[in-house]
DNA sequence: ATGGCCGGGTTGCCCGGA
């Protein structure tokens, strides 16, 4: 079974690539991030014809996340269950499901803009909620990953210049505590394999020609337990998606697994 | 080849992204 992630910046901008992309992958269940529409604009329709059902949560211009499945969708919650508020709002940055014998979320974390902003500690609030409202599957026997936009930078090989961000949100030890509490909740991180130069990134800035000079951050994650990563067979970074006109700014994670 | 931001809305600029 093939499981990815893609933060596509748009799913309107991006839905010619993500429908050839689909095709040509053979992907049974993408966790997609950032729609950018609300859940009457999400093209259910163009995804249904290829043969997946769709589970959306998303409100307009801003956030909205995903499941898109050829192999079921069952039992869909929408949300972070005891999540924060941002601006006295439940901003759309989760969403989860059964995908046959999977459980799977998708996930936009906070971005946090500034160290100190009202943002940042959103963000570390949210992360906390997040552990709780995983724990018991985290530590169950079920197959179970979140996948996702992460916006944290787990070590400093994942950012192409630790030096650039000294002091940066994504890098700051609250955050990747954040992601060690998850381990510790029994969820790790699947290291995907780069398909070009040592170290694999999955985001590369639209400006000052980021991605040819490989300026890049590994941010985008898959965190499973030990029953997913066990049938963990293979995991690469698809940075030809990041190729060209009509790109988004991540390119997909894919995760091959024996279930 | 991979090439100097992009997407969407409150449009002909502004915000957010990271």
């Amino acid at each position: 079974m093939r499981v990815a992630t893609w933060n596509v910046n748009s799913i309107t901008a991006r839905l010619p690539r993500l429908l050839a992309w689909l095709e040509s992958t053979g992907t049974d269940v993408l966790c997609i991030q950032e729609t950018k529409t609300g859940e009457e604009g999400f093209p259910a329709a163009e995804l249904r014809e290829l043969g997946y059902e769709s589970a959306v949560n998303a409100t307009g211009r801003w956030n909205g996340v995903a499941l898109v499945s050829r192999v079921g969708l069952e039992d869909v919650v929408k949300g972070l269950p005891g999540g924060p508020d941002y601006e006295g709002v439940q901003e759309p940055r989760a969403i989860s499901a059964t995908c046959g014998p999977l459980r799977l979320w998708s996930v936009y974390v906070p971005n946090g803009r500034e160290v100190g902003h009202d943002h940042y500690g959103y963000k570390l609030s949210w992360f906390e909620a997040l552990r709780a409202a995983v724990a018991a599957d985290a530590a169950g026997q079920r197959p179970f990953a979140v996948l996702g936009d992460f916006n944290v930078a787990p070590t400093d090989a994942d950012v192409w210049d630790p030096a650039v961000f000294e002091g940066q949100t994504h890098v700051t030890p609250a955050e990747r505590a954040a992601l060690t509490a998850l381990c510790e909740a029994g969820l790790s991180d699947v290291m995907p394999r780069p398909l070009k130069y040592d170290h694999p990134f999955t985001y590369w800035d639209y400006r000052q020609l980021c991605f040819p000079k490989n300026r890049g951050m590994r941010i985008d994650l898959v965190y499973g337990n030990k029953p997913f990563t066990t049938a963990v067979k293979d995991s690469y970074v698809d940075r030809e998606e990041r190729k060209g006109k009509g790109a988004s700014d991540h390119a997909p994670v894919v995760v091959d697994l024996e279930v």
